[in-house]
DNA sequence: CTGTTAACCTGAGTGC
DNA sequence: TGCACTCAGGTTAACA
């Protein structure tokens, strides 16, 4: 589910919605994600609140007001709603985390790839997240950066797109709209990259990430804001998802799916060589 | 060190 | 309807 534009979504939300608002109650139904939940995550969370609410790369970092950190990661299909303090408890709710303004905090996830993790310290030294790669809109990520890093790098660029340590945030959904955009063909050897092509690739990754933000998202099965609403970007989709259907840059040409380290890789044969 | 694969888990879709 | 199988917005341990 939730790339960059994702979860930047989800954090602005919540800004609005549970910043400095005094947290009532704690409910967790598991005791395990991809990661064990804290077992004192509710005497941890209960009487304090959240006073600042970050994203760093798909992981967003609300910080308590005693200091510590609340880290959660949303894997493929978690989902962070906004819910009226008494609210039928959907099948797949993990934790719900209630507010003194009547809302409860829910995190749901079929799947149970997410995350929830408490740190005491600096998050940003956490062993999740202090390999990270540089988050892609900022300036750290530029054409230097990406040519310095595909130096002798014999996997395809799109798995380098994806490798979280090399840059933060962007997922399957992206790094397959970012290389049609920059017309550069998924597999295609990360170190075979021209210099016109690291610059285009750059351009194209931050467009996609913050148009995409714009449109609050991609919704192709699971995302929800914290409204429960889908996003907006999915109907902008040039090829995630349109295998066998006519490319729409060049009109001629049907959009292939191959196989790329285990994911669905879309592109233009023509747009992309 | 680099690169590849399998595993975590549930649900939806497809073909027989 | 049922069963077997594949696939899905992510991450990482284990392996060659």
């Amino acid at each position: 589910m939730p790339e960059l534009p994702e979860v930047e979504t989800i954090a602005r939300e919540l800004r609005s919605h549970i910043l400095y608002q005094p947290i009532t109650g704690v409910v967790t139904y598991t005791t395990h994600l991809r990661l064990p939940i804290p077992p004192n995550i509710k005497h941890a969370l209960i009487k304090k609140s959240f006073i600042n609410i970050k994203r760093r790369g798909k992981y967003l970092l609300l910080s308590i007001s005693d200091g510590k950190t609340l880290l959660v990661h949303l894997g493929i299909s978690g989902q962070i709603i906004i819910l009226p303090l008494s609210h039928e408890k959907n099948k797949h709710e993990h934790i719900a985390i209630t507010f003194a303004n009547h809302k409860s905090l829910c995190f749901i996830d079929p799947r149970k790839f997410g995350t929830i993790i408490l740190i005491t310290g600096d998050p940003l030294q956490h062993t999740l997240l202090k390999n990270l790669g540089p988050e892609p809109l900022s300036k750290k990520f530029n054409s230097t950066f990406l040519r310095k890093h595909i130096y002798n790098r014999k996997i395809t660029i799109k798995q380098l797109l994806m490798d979280g340590r090399f840059i933060s945030g962007i997922g399957n959904i992206y790094a397959n709209e970012a290389l049609f955009l920059s017309k550069i063909n998924p597999i295609k050897p990360a170190y075979t990259l021209t210099f016109k092509e690291c610059d285009n690739l750059v351009n194209a990754i931050k467009a996609t990430l913050k148009r995409a933000i714009l449109k609050k998202g991609t919704t192709i099965k699971d995302f929800r804001n914290s409204f429960g609403e889908n996003g907006q970007f999915q109907v902008e989709l040039k090829v995630y998802g349109r295998e066998n259907k006519t490319c729409l840059e060049c009109k001629k040409s049907i959009i292939k799916k191959i196989r790329i380290a285990g994911r669905g890789s879309f592109y233009c044969p023509k747009c992309q060589q």
